[in-house]
Parts: C-alpha cells; sequence; structure tokens
DNA sequence: AGCACGCCGACT
DNA sequence: GTCGGCGTGCTC
C-alpha cells in the first residue's frame, strides 16, 4: 500500500511512501503522519492511498490522527484555495491543520466491551504512551472502546445530528451602520438556530471587533457562541472545535483561522467588515479568508453574507454583474464637517498646527469626547537635517526611516531594522534634525504636555488591547482624547464628539492602486464606529485634496471601477508577484530570463523591482485573469528562490 | 524549506 | 594549500 503525502514545503509534488502492514487497516486520506524526509522527520497530510507496491520508496513512520479531522467540505476547500492561491496543497493543508490541533488531548477512551487493559476515562494521547498506538486504533475501529470528547462529551467521531437541511443559496452585501447590521445578523441567525443549524461568523480581528460582537451576540443566544482563533488558549479553541463537530444551534465566531474549521450543518456565513486586511494571512500560506468565505458558501450550498459599512469595489462589482443581491441602509454620516488646510508648521520644537490645536481646546472646554486619526504610529515616518537637508535613511536598506520615540530608536518600514538614534547628522553632524510625517506617538506627545486634567491615550495595534480595557474602567460619561490610528475605527460603541482626521489623505500616497479605496474604508468605518457629531479634516496644504467625492458611496465605486477596469487591476483580473531572493545580483538576470521563458508569462511582467534587503529581492508584477496564469506559475515552483504572492496588498 | 555538494576567491 | 560564501539541485 502506497500513501501519497503532501509536505508544507514550496514543493507542489506528493510524495509517495510505503504504508506498513501495521498501518493499512486504518491509513485514510487526509490523516496527518509523519514520515522520513532526507535526514528530518516531518508531518505531513495523506491525499490519496493506492493499492500495490514500488521499490525504494521509504515507510511512513506514524499515523498522528486517529481519524480525518477535516471533512468532504474543507478537503475540496483545501483544494481550491491551493489551486487559487498557487500555493502547494501541503502548505494549505498545514494551515487547515495546525500542530496545535491535537484533539488525542481531549479525548477520553469509554470502555465498551470488558478487555484486558485498563484504559477506561483515560485521555487518547496517554493511552497511546500506556498502550500502543494501534492498538488503541484497532481498539477504537472495533468498537471495543469510545471516544468521548471533555467538553461535548460526545462520541468522536460520532454521528452527525440530523436536522432539516433545506438552505438555499444566497449571496448577500449588507451596507449598513453597525447597529443595523448587527440586527440583521441577529435576525438571521436566529432563524438558523431555530431550526438547529449552524451558523459560521467571521470577524477581522479578536480583541476589538472580536470581543465585541462576542460579548453581543453572548447576550443574544446564552451558551449557544464559541469563539476559534489563535487569539484564544488552545484548549479553548479545542473546545470550539468540539462543539462545532457535535452541536445543534451553535454560532461559530472568529477570525481567518477558522476558515477551515469543519462544522456540522453549517448553514449560513457571515463576514463582518470584508474589506479588512486582517482577513489576509501573510505567512507560509498567503490568502484571503474573507475571499475563500466565498468558495465555503458555494462548497457547502449555503447563504453568505457579507456586511459593512463601506463595502469594496469587488464586492460592488459582484453586485453590479447581479451575483450578489444588496441590501442598502442610510449610513448616518457626520453632517458637521469642516475642512482645515494647514499652515506649514515647526515640528522639531514639538508643535501642532495652530488650527488642530484651537480645535482641540474648543473641545476641551466643551467637556467633549475627541478622537483623532493620523495614519502614521510612531514618532515620526521621517528625520531630516535641517542644514545639509539630508534624510535619515536605514543602514541597511538605505529607506527612509522612522523614529520611535519610546524607545529612542530609528526603524526602517521597509525592512524592520532597528538602529539608535543619535542627535546628530549622520552626513553633516548638525544638531537641526527635523521630524517630518508625525504620527501617533508624537501628536499625543504634544498633547499630553498641552492638555493638563484631560486624560490623552494612544490608540495603535500594540495598544489597543489596553485601551479598550481603560476605557471600560473609565465609564461612559467622562471626557477623553484618544489618538490612534485606523484601529481606533474598530473602537465600537465609544461615543465620540469630534473626530479629527489629521493628514489622512496621506493614505493616497502609500497605498498604492488600492490607495483611494483604502481612504474610504478608514474613514466610513471611522465614522460608523466613533459616530462623531463633528468631523474636522485636517489636511497639509501640500497634499490637501477634494475630499467630496469619499462622501458618496455609489459615485466612489463607480469612478474606482472605471479607474480599475481602465488598468486592468482587480477586479478585472488579478495580480501575482513572483519574488525571487539572491545573495549577489549576478545570477538574478538568468533567473528571472528563467522565469519569463519557462513560464512563458513575457507579457505580463510590470517589473522587475530591485530592492535592498538583506540580500537582493526582485519582484515581477504580474497581471492576468486566465486561468492558465495559476498553473504557469505554480510551475515556477521547480525554480529555486521563488516565492509567489497571490493578490497582494500594495503594489 | 533545509541540506549537501561543488565552485571559486581569500587567507593563516 | 584549505576555509567559507554562494549557487544549484534534491528530497519518496
Amino acid at each position: 500500500m502506497i500513501a501519497h503525502v503532501a509536505l508544507p514545503l514550496p514543493i507542489t509534488r506528493t510524495f509517495s511512501y510505503t504504508v506498513p502492514s501495521l498501518w493499512q487497516p486504518y491509513i485514510q486520506p487526509f490523516m496527518r503522519v509523519t514520515i522520513p524526509f532526507t535526514n528530518r522527520r516531518l508531518t505531513g497530510c495523506v491525499v490519496k492511498i493506492e493499492e500495490g507496491h514500488k521499490e525504494n520508496l521509504k515507510e511512513i513512520y506514524d499515523i498522528v490522527d486517529i481519524v480525518p479531522l477535516i471533512d468532504h467540505t474543507i478537503a475540496r476547500l483545501c483544494e481550491w484555495a491551493s489551486q487559487y492561491y498557487v500555493t502547494p496543497i501541503g502548505m494549505v493543508l498545514k494551515y487547515a491543520l495546525p500542530a496545535s490541533l491535537r484533539p488525542e488531548r481531549y479525548l477520553l477512551i469509554h470502555k465498551k466491551e470488558e478487555d484486558a487493559e485498563n484504559l477506561h476515562g483515560m485521555p487518547l494521547n496517554r493511552a497511546y504512551k500506556v498502550s500502543k498506538k494501534e492498538r488503541i486504533f484497532h481498539a477504537c475501529a472495533e468498537g471495543i472502546i469510545e471516544l468521548r470528547d471533555i467538553f461535548t462529551d460526545s462520541s468522536f467521531p460520532g454521528q452527525i445530528p440530523q436536522i432539516s437541511r433545506a438552505v438555499k443559496q444566497e449571496k448577500l452585501l449588507f451596507i449598513g451602520p453597525f447597529q443595523s447590521r448587527l440586527e440583521f445578523y441577529i435576525t438571521r441567525i436566529t432563524h438558523e438556530l431555530q431550526e438547529g443549524r449552524n451558523v459560521l461568523m467571521m470577524l477581522p480581528d479578536y480583541f476589538m471587533t472580536g470581543t465585541y460582537f462576542y460579548n453581543l451576540l453572548k447576550k443574544e443566544f446564552p451558551d449557544r457562541v464559541y469563539w476559534y482563533g489563535t487569539a484564544i488558549q488552545v484548549r479553548s479553541r479545542m473546545a470550539t472545535f468540539f462543539h462545532a463537530r457535535h452541536g445543534k444551534g451553535m454560532v461559530i465566531l472568529g477570525n481567518k483561522n477558522c476558515i477551515f474549521l469543519p462544522i456540522v450543518h453549517n448553514a449560513l456565513i457571515i463576514v463582518e467588515r470584508f474589506e479588512e486586511d486582517d482577513f489576509r494571512n501573510e505567512e507560509g500560506f498567503r490568502f484571503n479568508a474573507g475571499r475563500v468565505a466565498l468558495q465555503r458558501a458555494s462548497i457547502e450550498n449555503i447563504p453568505l453574507i457579507y456586511g459593512s459599512a463601506s463595502a469594496s469595489t469587488e464586492l460592488f462589482k459582484r453586485v453590479k454583474d447581479g451575483e450578489f443581491t444588496v441590501i442598502e441602509k442610510t449610513l448616518p454620516l457626520c453632517k458637521n464637517r469642516y475642512e482645515i488646510i494647514t499652515k506649514k508648521y515647526q515640528s522639531p520644537f514639538g508643535a501642532l498646527p495652530e488650527e488642530l490645536m484651537n480645535t482641540v481646546q474648543s473641545g476641551i472646554e466643551k467637556k467633549e469626547r475627541i478622537a483623532i486619526f493620523t495614519p502614521r504610529r510612531d514618532y515620526s515616518a521621517r528625520i531630516q537635517c535641517l542644514e545639509c537637508k539630508e534624510i535619515v535613511r536605514c543602514p541597511v536598506c538605505e529607506s527612509m526611516v522612522g523614529y520611535q520615540k519610546k524607545n529612542n530608536r530609528i526603524i526602517c518600514p521597509s525592512c524592520n531594522a532597528a538602529s539608535p538614534y543619535s542627535t546628530e547628522c549622520p552626513h553633516c553632524g548638525s544638531a537641526f534634525m527635523r521630524f517630518s510625517h508625525i504620527g501617533v506617538e508624537y501628536i499625543e506627545d504634544v498633547l499630553k504636555e498641552h492638555v493638563t486634567q484631560y486624560p490623552v491615550m494612544a490608540v495603535t495595534a500594540d495598544t489597543s488591547k489596553d485601551v479598550v480595557h481603560s476605557l471600560e474602567q473609565y465609564g461612559a460619561a467622562k471626557p477623553f482624547i484618544l489618538v490612534g490610528t485606523q484601529i481606533l475605527s474598530k473602537l465600537y460603541g465609544t461615543r465620540i464628539e469630534k473626530l479629527i482626521l489629521f493628514e489622512w489623505e496621506d493614505i493616497l500616497k502609500i497605498a498604492g492602486y488600492r490607495a483611494e479605496e483604502k481612504a474610504f474604508h478608514i474613514l466610513t468605518n471611522l465614522c460608523d464606529a466613533l459616530t462623531p457629531q463633528e468631523l474636522y479634516i485636517f489636511m497639509d496644504k501640500k497634499t490637501a485634496i477634494d475630499v467630496a467625492p469619499f462622501f458618496n458611496m455609489k459615485g466612489f465605486y463607480e469612478s474606482e471601477l472605471k479607474k480599475r477596469k481602465a488598468a486592468g487591476f482587480p477586479p478585472y483580473g488579478r495580480i501575482f508577484i513572483i519574488e525571487i531572493e539572491k545573495k549577489k545580483g549576478t545570477s538574478q538576470n538568468a533567473l528571472i530570463k528563467r522565469i519569463m521563458e519557462e513560464g512563458g508569462i513575457k507579457g505580463n511582467i510590470m517589473g522587475p523591482y530591485l530592492q535592498k534587503k538583506q540580500g537582493l529581492k526582485w519582484k515581477l508584477i504580474v497581471r492576468g485573469k486566465k486561468e492558465r496564469l495559476t498553473s504557469m506559475l505554480f510551475h515556477l515552483y521547480d525554480l529555486p528562490n521563488v516565492r509567489i504572492e497571490a493578490d497582494p496588498l500594495s503594489i
């Protein structure tokens, strides 16, 4: 017997192994196995089993799972994702079956027949050690013992509970304020739960939107809401795993991690704030869980709801194409809008534009709650010498570096290298250094200096957890100032009187072809989450733009689609980046030539881009919509030092 | 992804 | 003479 095993390596092929007779009765597709691979021991996943015998094959060491942990639906979903994201199936399966997924720790043995071994009540993983694994497998297969998980006390894998199955496939885009989204979700969830069906709801993150919806839904559906995701402890995750497997009328909440979680009688998938980048996985298998949800709903033949305040260009197109039905509720757009073009100001003296300070001051006098948004998180994104005009650059990769005051160091946005900060110019030795492109840390600093008796809190990705906590402690009525990045748009339920955008328009410069859309999302979601009464948009004289189009959703997406269509950008065709990493420059040209020739993709290359990093990194940007393209790209896995990224975030 | 092997330039 | 960086190829 031969098993074809997919390994978590950037190799397209699967590898064949002989199955020793010991394991032959138990091995099944999608079970994890450990195998010898050169001089390593790897965990892979069986994708196919074949009768017969071949010479020169190594033997499987061990079967990891007593039953396959993904069902038919998820297996198909993984195969689709592998193709769609041009990723070897082994890497996809590794994501769907992470090493932390160890049900044997939570399964207890129930003796059904008298046998010699006293294993009753013992966890499966201990039984493997006390007895022999194959004997446990045997006892299980023969019905001598039964496995029950400690959370639901259900038999594992057990019988799938029978419930009514009638669901119609339906694709919905719900655009509206978060209160109305919540009501809509609850209505739809209630409907499914009453029939004993389960619901999968995906949220961008755990600590902000996740806990917010989790708490609300737990109140609405007591004892029926479970979270699945890496933000919580393994044990709780496994509790959700077993409930999803045995439960009736459950709501499974999660972030991108839960898209490959098997759920019995999954009857509805909801994706909240589909447009968030949090749904993207950036390491190993790169994918967008919000997009994968669409495929999952189609495989499971169940309805899908995308809900958001700000939709997305891609979904807008799907609505136009008639694929999606749209439900639109009026967004409470902030009516009191003020645009202020700021004069140039001198930041080395710790100042902010006068107009900004005045706005904050007037809010303080009225005891208002104020939130200030800025696109940058550090003290400043640029340091320039006022004498020789040189900009401080990264010693590793020569990009312009930012300054972090709390660590007193400079940090490179492109290669992440940190280095100590010197108050003198590295070029001319001058002490007149200017911080420009200032961010959260700077504004927080200045305001704390000028505003006493009024709490100022910085809200960035790493402080958000604490901020949520202190806002709870702080109570509902007292005033405060929040200074933060786009994470502010996730502070649902935080009532704000004044929302101030400081150089929000700068997003347009840094986010590539998605820049306009990104700026739109941030603006709309900030207003949605914080429900300000007044909106102040502070723009630098040099970069000021017309903001009116950002307050007209339909018009905005219409023009966005026009631009994308003209350029052949998504959603009209897809983009792939081929990354090539090398130490030296000489052999790259040959490799790029090979990629172009062997891949046959010469017509679509927008690069190559040269990036200085530890070594050298080249990027070939490939556009296309033909199915042929992905199969050509798959071929590139045969070449060394090549990595492929589908649907990149920024170009 | 690792890891071995083999090629050149640099050095006690 | 050999040490070591880097490029290439292979893994059932």
